[in-house]
DNA sequence: TCATTGGACGAGCAAATGATCGTATGCGAG
DNA sequence: CTCGCATACGATCATTTGCTCGTCCAATGA
């Protein structure tokens, strides 16, 4: 019999002992007749070998799967992945809610003073719904994204705002349009010193949680009205497939530069390198615009759902 | 949903974390943002509901299982179980040998003075023969049943022969046959100062390997004319079904007192009480005369190979 | 409203684990 | 036969793990 599959069965022997029949190392080592690093490597050439084999028996393990493989592909600290619930599609929405008010705890819960920023999105909003009411009243919320609607009214239901009113927090909100009607609109309104003011809360805060936005006839973007038919033909003719706080993003991640762009009121992205952005979107509509994001490396967490999950790691 | 399936879902996620992701648990409290004990919990969670299932993809993991099971049932120290390789035979007796020389080799190599037992029995021999030559003439071998055959020789091929002339250590032989010809002949050889002696060689043994044989037409002690005809039907009748050392015993282990028992040299299975008693036998054949010695508590330790193992193990 | 009890939680500790290093052992080439 | 190389082994140490205990919080009942 060949010596290494001798040594081989001893391996087997020996993870049998330890996984199944729960002996310690050192029980084994007196069974076997070896030492205890000798039972340590006959452990360690099963497992190289593939003998040992490990099934985690339920239904999220192969979304924990899922999101592992994406925070090792694009590199980020972490990326929660929620079940899809093909039965009912509403229930992923709140999944993926509830998956980001977890994140969000994470943070609010703290005791020690915390600025935090929020981007756009109905996942967003729905994050800050799920979140537990907890009186804060020593952190900050900071808007990313205009919250200025085209008849200039503020929008009452910010994140920033539910948050804030969830926590008794301080709100900065961007006085500005996500989307100004001219460059020289957009450049009146950046000088304002509050705008300043606003932007240098947003660059102190830990985190940012921002939603991500697909860029084609169901765009929110278009839908909401932020922008208009032309503006979208040009963002498509431009094969733009995403956006991050209103900048519209290419198939490749990168941002695209266009009569458009001149006129976005939000920070620049580029502006966030050293802060944790967590992207949170799912389905299947979506997951191209959140490839694009991931390639871009604007992200460093990420909350999706098992659909998109499994369509970005297709996707190569 | 459900409070319990909630925690699951964690327990899960942590499981699939720590069992194929590899993380640590720090790594995994950070993750899913709980305490290290929080982590702990989880995971023995996971694994007292079923949720991990590990698989030792590899021939011997039965074997290993089975022996464990043996070992449980019958409270031993150990017990060995070797592949019963269906395609040749003659293969199992040789891994039958090489796990015998194993356990012996344990002993043998040791430096401090060492005193060992062995029974008789064909597969007593072969892992004497299968162990690997090493000069230890400190040890001190002793044969705990008779040597001598009918016609008065020694036989030269004994285990504790082979055994000594491969270590150069001291052999002590039971000057007698297997079986006396008169109650009265075994008195008389029992009461020799050298068989006294001889007998308290023995008890100072640290460990006896012993076959365990079966009492049927093809039994050992018969066919190697230990025992004749009119004995063997005696055994036969009072339902005998094993041995050990000579010692015949009922399907429940206890021990046979008959005319033939009167007249047996070997030394009292009850004098092995406080040492290691280890059988090796294999096959379907010897099965309950394995299972026997088994349920008679006799042995702390057994090797025997798959076969045999599955019959015991389902002979409940 | 307050006391009580059950259960969860985290600090701290002992045991178990994984890894490194120096040493021994065997094997092949010269 | 001897040297050099490579491989394997076991002592030792840092890290990780499992567990115990005291504490706290929430639910329950007087």
């Amino acid at each position: 019999m060949d010596k290494f599959e001798l040594k081989l069965d001893q391996a087997a022997r020996a993870a049998w002992l330890s996984y199944v029949g729960g002996l310690t190392q050192d029980e084994i080592a007196g069974q076997l007749g070896v030492s205890r690093p000798g039972v340590q490597r006959l452990l360690a050439l099963a497992r190289q070998e593939g003998v040992v084999k490990v099934h985690i028996d339920h239904p999220i393990a192969t979304c924990v799967a899922l999101g592992h493989a994406l925070a090792e592909r694009f590199e980020l600290r972490y990326c929660d992945v929620v079940p899809a619930n093909a039965d009912a599609p509403e229930d992923a929405a709140r999944y993926l809610a509830v998956a980001g008010a977890k994140r969000l705890a994470q943070y609010v819960e703290r005791s020690e003073p915390l600025t935090l920023s929020l981007g756009s999105g109905r996942s967003v909003r729905a994050a800050v719904e799920a979140l537990d009411r907890v009186e804060r009243p020593q952190h900050r919320f900071v808007s990313l994204i205009g919250n200025v609607a085209r008849d200039g009214s503020s929008n009452r239901f910010d994140a920033v705002m539910a948050l804030a009113d969830k926590t008794g927090g301080e709100r900065f909100l961007l006085p500005a349009p996500v989307v100004a009607e001219s460059v020289a609109e957009r450049q009146a309104m950046l000088s304002q010193r509050l705008f300043k003011a606003i932007a240098d809360v947003a660059a102190a805060s830990r985190a940012a949680l921002i939603g991500i936005g697909r860029i084609d006839a169901q765009a929110t973007l278009y839908q909401d009205h932020f922008i208009n038919d032309a503006e979208l033909d040009e963002l498509l003719r431009l094969e733009a497939v995403g956006e991050l706080l209103g900048w519209p993003l290419d198939s490749h991640g990168a941002p695209i530069e266009c009569s458009l762009t001149q006129r976005v009121t939000s920070l620049p992205l580029s502006r966030f390198g050293d802060q944790l952005m967590v992207g949170i979107a799912g389905g299947r509509d979506k997951a191209p615009a959140i490839l694009a994001a991931l390639r871009g490396g604007w992200l460093k967490g990420l909350i999706t759902d098992e659909v998109a999950a499994r369509w970005i790691l297709a996707a190569r």
